[in-house]
DNA sequence: CGGGATCTTGAGGATGCTCAACGCTAGTGG
DNA sequence: CCACTAGCGTTGAGCATCCTCAAGATCCCG
C-alpha cells in the first residue's frame, strides 16, 4: 500500500489548489521557502494537500517512490522492520520536514502518522522537472540532505555507543533543540509519541524507557506535565548527561 | 588540525595538474563521471591529488570544512568521539567514494586513513561554483546524498535492533555487495580494517567481534584467508543470518 | 463509568562487556 | 639471519546492563 491509489477513506482529503502556500506557516522552514511569491504558482500546480489520521500509513518500504511529501502539521515516524517483526524507527518528522529525500526508485522505509498529520504531496516526476526549472530548489534539497546526513551520524553514534540514560536524555534534548530552531521555548517540550515509539527509535525496550524516565524524574532532571509535555529544568546538567562528560 | 594547513610531512604529496582524470580508474563510480571529456579541464583546474599514510588523519570533526575529497585508492574510516573516548565509526569509504557531503560549515566527523590512501582534494568554494556551472554535477551529488541516507538508515537498523552475529554477517555482506557493485567477485572479500575498527563500526567490542568471527568460522560460514581476506562460501545462508529470518 | 491500551514496576535471566592472560605475526635491529 | 618486541587477535571467567516475562497501575475514550 502507499499513496499510489488514493483510497484511504475520509482520513485523506485532497484540496482544491487555492494557494495554501501564501498563508503556509511552515513555508520558510520547508524547501518551498526558497521560491519567491512569483514562482509559487508553478509549485502550487503540482501538489495536493493530504490529511492522515493517527496511526495510518503514509508510505511503505519497498513500494515504488511515486510521491514525496512535506509535513505541514503533526508528527510522522519513519521505520524499518526485520522479518521477525523487530522494528527500528529511523526518525521523526515534524512541521516543515521533508519526507522522501532518502530513496532511490523504491522507498527505503515506511512512514506512519503519529497523531493527525497534514501533508503536501508531490508527484516525484513533476517535482523532478521543477528541480530542473529552479536550480535553487535543487540546491536547497542538497542542503537538506546534507543536514539529514549529519543528523543520521548523530543517531548512529547514539545507537552504537550511548547508554540507555544517555540515549533518553539526548532524545529529549534533540526535541528541545528542534523547538528552539522553530523559535519556541527550549522547555517544556511536547512528546507526541508513545513509549514504544521512543524505545524503537533509541534501540531500547518500552520497559527500559519507562524506568529511565522514572529515574530522571526522581533525580529532578525532568518533570512530566499534563498532555505528554516534559519540563527540562536544567538543560546544562542534561547536556552533560547526554554524552557522558 | 585538518587539511587547512598543508604541512603533514612526506605522507602528503600534491601533484602537478597533468590530467589524472583521463586515466582515472574510479571516474565512472565517482561524481566526476557525469562530466564529459570536454568539461574535465574545468574540474582539473580546481583540485590537487593527495596521498596519506596509514593511520594519518584526513579531516577532524569540528574543523571548518574547507575541503572535500574523492577517494581514489585505499580505505578511509569516518568516526565521531564522545568526551570520554568512546568512538563510533560512522562509515568506511573506498575508491570512488566521496568524502564531505555530510557537513555544514564544520565537518561533522573525523576521517582517518585505514591503509595508504590517495585522494582528490577540492576546495569547497571552488567546487560550489562548479556546481552552479554544471547542474548535472549538483544532481549527481544529490543522488549520492540520497544513497548515503539510505545506507545510513540500514546502519541505524543494524545498530538499534540486530544481534552481534547479525551485525557481523551484515557487515561482511555489505562489503561483498560493494565489491559486486565494482564488478569484482562477491567472495572472497578484503578486510583492510582491524577488529577494533569493525567493533567501533558495529557498536561492539573487539572481543565480541573476535568471538563471533570464530563461531562463524567453526560453523563453516566463513573462512579466513591470507592477507586479511575472507571467503564467504554460502552467501544465501549468510543473507538469512543477516536479518534473522 | 467501563475497558482496552498504555505505562509502570518487579524479578529473573541472557547477551555482550570488562578485565586479564596468552598466542601470533610482522617489523626491527643487532 | 634470527631473536626480540610491540601490536593485534584470541580465549576465558565473571559481571553489568538491558531484555524478557509478568502483573499491577493509570490513562483516556467512548
Amino acid at each position: 500500500m502507499g499513496f499510489g491509489e488514493p483510497k484511504r477513506g475520509p482520513s485523506q482529503v485532497d484540496s482544491e489548489g487555492i494557494s495554501p502556500c501564501a498563508a503556509c506557516s511552515v513555508r520558510d522552514m520547508a524547501f518551498c521557502g526558497v521560491l519567491s511569491d512569483a514562482e509559487l504558482p508553478r509549485l502550487l500546480s503540482i501538489f495536493t494537500t493530504v490529511d492522515v489520521d493517527a496511526h495510518q500509513p503514509i508510505i511503505d518500504e519497498g513500494e515504488t517512490a511515486d510521491y514525496l511529501f512535506n509535513v505541514t502539521d503533526g508528527a510522522v515516524k519513519l521505520y524499518k522492520l526485520l522479518p521477525d517483526g523487530r522494528r527500528q524507527i529511523t526518525g521523526f518528522l515534524f512541521e516543515g520536514d521533508f519526507l522522501g529525500i532518502a530513496m532511490n526508485e523504491k522507498y527505503a522505509y515506511s512512514a506512519e502518522a503519529v497523531g493527525k498529520v497534514s501533508l503536501c504531496r508531490f508527484p516525484r516526476r513533476k517535482l523532478e522537472s521543477l528541480l530542473d526549472e529552479f536550480p535553487k530548489l535543487e540546491k536547497r534539497l542538497l542542503g537538506m540532505a546534507s543536514n539529514e546526513l549529519v543528523q543520521a551520524q548523530d543517531q548512529i553514534l547514539l545507537l552504537g555507543r550511548k547508554t540507555a540514560q544517555e540515549k533518553i536524555v539526548s532524545f529529549l534534548l534533540s526535541l528541545s533543540d528542534r523547538a528552539v530552531k522553530r523559535s519556541s521555548e527550549p522547555s517544556p517540550i511536547a512528546l507526541p509519541m508513545g513509549r514504544a515509539d521512543i524505545a524503537d527509535y533509541l534501540g531500547l525496550t518500552t520497559e527500559t524507557v519507562s524506568r529511565t524516565i522514572t529515574n530522571l524524574k526522581r533525580d529532578g532532571l525532568i518533570r512530566l506535565l499534563q498532555g505528554g509535555r516534559v519540563d527540562l529544568p536544567d538543560l546544562t546538567a542534561l547536556r552533560d548527561l547526554a554524552d557522558g562528560s
